[in-house]
DNA sequence: TGATGCATGTAATCCGTTACATGATTCA
DNA sequence: TGAATCATGTAACGGATTACATGCATCA
């Protein structure tokens, strides 16, 4: 899936700009499992307009730059269901901390400390990201069912890092009696 | 993190041809969260060679092809460690599949049922790998952690989705009747 | 005899990120 | 006064994937 079936995509939620676009992928419900920046979003925008799959309106605001707002168009809701008719890819999930606990021999302890440490915050910033727009509730079903899977899994990776965690801190206070 | 460190890294766990780290990164212990492809390992491994990061040995076999055989050396070690030492990047995540979710309303039931047990199946898929690579216990601390961890996400997508495939398989039981 | 596994490699291409450029307003 | 937020965009660059090229052995 391409940035363009993206925008598509929340476009087919609500109105946005690019620049709203961003920050849903990057601080609401989307930022766990989805990415884009702005040399991608634009360009892609720009260009959904051109074909006709979404329309553009200039929303003059006081105080603010004036914004482009886009919309879906009937065509544009044909291209998104099409698109998303095809099977998906297998999800993708990169991961430089496993990556460095696979190789824990290379690391001191408190180097590794600090990597669950941050590991664990990071997991925590997107589990409240969610709690948080749940509480907006926008998206409806798939949005519930969306934050209810992101709150599952994340939840895990911290259950089980706050053991790993607590471990490691055992192992060291062991170490230094 | 590149393809560079990630041959450095699994050289490090044991010596391995080009297509062996592939094997690994696919259908390894390491498959549930990177992932590249020959495009960028077998380059990667020449310019690890040429820098002297790494030593390569030709292998004869009978019946099979050589195979190019490549072990870590000490500077290399000392470049893994330098590189395992910054801070690791945020996990990423990317899911199709989540976003098919988002979007169900662009979907029928069935084609909703067909994604998830197709998500469900690559969970598995994964799962299976795992327990599989356990047996074989090669990367000691590392890769018992790794597994653990990988197990407990999984496990909890798995359980959020069987969750979701009854309540749906149930709502279109009572539809029909 | 045709697919699959073992095995290595290159080149074109794509997709996206990073960095840059601009500019007004508000809050500390 | 300086940072942060709002807002849009472009160009260079990078990194990896895809597809292509080759070839032998084995199994169905």
């Amino acid at each position: 899936m391409n940035v363009r079936t993206l925008c598509l995509g929340i476009l087919s939620l609500q109105e946005a700009s690019g620049y709203e676009i961003k920050k849903d992928v990057e601080d609401g419900l989307f930022s766990h499992f989805i990415d884009a920046s702005y040399g991608s979003i634009y360009p892609a925008l720009t260009q959904l307009a051109a074909e006709g799959l979404v329309t553009v309106r200039a929303e003059e605001q006081t105080g603010k730059p004036d914004k482009k707002v886009y919309a879906i168009t009937d065509t544009g809701q044909t291209a998104l269901a099409n698109a998303l008719s095809v099977k998906p890819a297998k999800d993708k999930y990169k991961s430089e901390f496993l990556f460095q606990m696979l190789l824990q021999d290379f690391l001191s302890p408190d180097i590794m400390l600090v990597a669950i440490q941050k590991q664990l915050d990071d997991l925590n910033a997107d589990l409240g990201r969610i709690a948080h727009c749940e509480c907006g509730a926008d998206g409806g079903q798939g949005a519930r069912f969306v934050a209810e899977y992101g709150h599952a899994v994340l939840t895990a990776g911290v259950n089980c890092l706050e053991n790993k965690k607590a471990e490691l801190l055992q192992q060291l206070a062991a170490q230094a009696a």
